[in-house]
DNA sequence: TCTCGGGTCCCGCACTGCGGAACAAGCGAT
DNA sequence: ATCGCTTGTTCCGCAGTGCGGGACCCGAGA
């Protein structure tokens, strides 16, 4: 850091951030759902980190259990450390108690899946999700990750921001795939529009091309995050008119019965 | 650091070890199952490190994702990006499509839950569970935690785990609680004893009086981590008997089959 | 044997992260 | 209002931690 003067010039904010600890995260994040294994090297170039670093942050993050380490393979993985947390999470949200009884009605009445979501930077996460005995087709599980931008899930969430936050995430949208950018933001115009008029928000084939959702979000009162339910099925069991005459009023029935259960604590 | 030439003559280890990552992990898992919120305080309380130094971490985990902050409460809750490192983990494990229909099947067969677990320091983490429709007594999720030592997943564990590891392992149970120490290894031997002898372990009431348990561990050949399959229900519904004549069999059998289908990859 | 792609280790330097203490902000009780 | 009391944020100088370029090492191919 070169400054005239030699002092700590760095902006207070900055001097709050712990690069260390960022960094470990980062190499953590870097294990996405396609790769098993991966070895000090591959992370180095994911991360942007050089070689060295990225040995004392595996290392340290091996001891701790969040990773693994493979000896044979010479190579890492994500430890079961990670799960212990997700569960401390997951059992502290009482929604997926209130919800799930209602969630599996409505799939059973679908056939189609039911899914809980809430946001995780640019994606959507399931927290839940249920669907009949009997449908195979799509399979997501809980801890799926789906874009926000192109899911009517995702959508969803957008729509129900409120406008600075929203205005915010937009631009990290934006900027994540400035390639698509006019047909992305077509597709979140019509959406908002969407979700004013109607209260939740369609997605018929934006994120694949066999898969029609339809979803709508639920703002909780107490400032906390906000979460989404969404319905997905096979685009020939789901079309627009049953989705809208059907499926819609239903899935904001459910938004609002979850809405003031929780309410009442 | 005072050593007496002043060079850095840390112990080589030390010198990988990355202090802030660790800390920062340290304040994640400082959140347990049962508490929503911790402020600044209590975690700096539960990890003993001074405030200042946890107001660093917690902003930078905020940050990053990891932690959400309650303004209202000013305190902290566990953030979603957790969810994301536990779904690449767990989207890994092939075990779970293998064993899925065997263990569903059994589940059917028995009417009790049925589980795989793996080891999280002095835990194990189940990564997958089923049970009839109709059972709603033990709740225990996906990502439950149930100690090592009290319960036949856990001993499974210990029972198939390498000598050398196991002696350290048990040696952690030991340090943890004391108090109870005498108990908790008469069940071990026992345990150990009794998986020589039949390849399963037994808990009939040492977690939850009113739990019967039997788990058979699998150890991959490829040299990952052990894997526990436990069969778990009311003990009047699971008595020793029908454990021992019908459910232990059949469980052995299933990590048989389970063995099989993963080495053939 | 040489090379090449991994990974670990070394080591001096600079800057980051440290933590005690001061400061600020709620909140109850008096 | 006024005083504690508790909890969180900020300051700031210092030291030691974490940094990272490069040497080194090892195993697999050629």
């Amino acid at each position: 850091m070169a400054f005239e003067d030699g002092t700590a010039a760095l902006p207070q904010k900055e001097r709050k951030f712990v690069t260390a600890l960022a960094r470990g995260l980062e190499v953590l994040s870097c294990f996405h759902a396609g790769d098993r294994f991966l070895g000090n090297n591959q992370i180095a170039e994911r991360t942007g980190l050089p070689k060295s670093t990225v040995s004392r942050l595996t290392f340290t993050l091996t001891e701790r259990g969040f990773l693994r380490y493979s000896p044979n393979l010479n190579q890492y993985r994500l430890g079961t450390a990670v799960l212990s947390l997700s569960y401390s999470l997951l059992g502290q949200m009482d929604v997926r108690r209130i919800a799930r009884p209602l969630m599996q009605a409505l799939a059973e009445h679908t056939q189609a899946a039911v899914n809980l979501g809430v946001r995780d930077r640019l994606d959507m996460v399931y927290i839940d999700t249920y669907r009949n005995a009997s449908t195979y087709a799509v399979q997501l599980d809980v801890g799926s990750q789906i874009p926000i931008a192109t899911t009517s899930m995702g959508r969803a969430y957008l729509a129900a921001l409120a406008g600075q936050e929203r205005a915010e995430l937009i631009e990290q949208i934006r900027a994540a795939d400035e390639q698509n950018w006019p047909r992305i933001k077509a597709a979140i115009d019509r959406s908002l529009a969407e979700y004013r008029e109607k209260g939740y928000c369609l997605s018929l084939g934006d994120w694949r091309k066999e898969v029609h959702a339809i979803a709508a979000p639920l703002v909780p009162e107490d400032g906390s995050e906000i979460m989404v339910f969404s319905c997905s099925g096979a685009s020939f069991q789901m079309g627009r008119d049953v989705i809208e005459a059907d499926i819609g009023p239903r899935l904001i029935n459910l938004v609002g019965n979850v809405r003031t259960a929780m309410s009442r604590l």
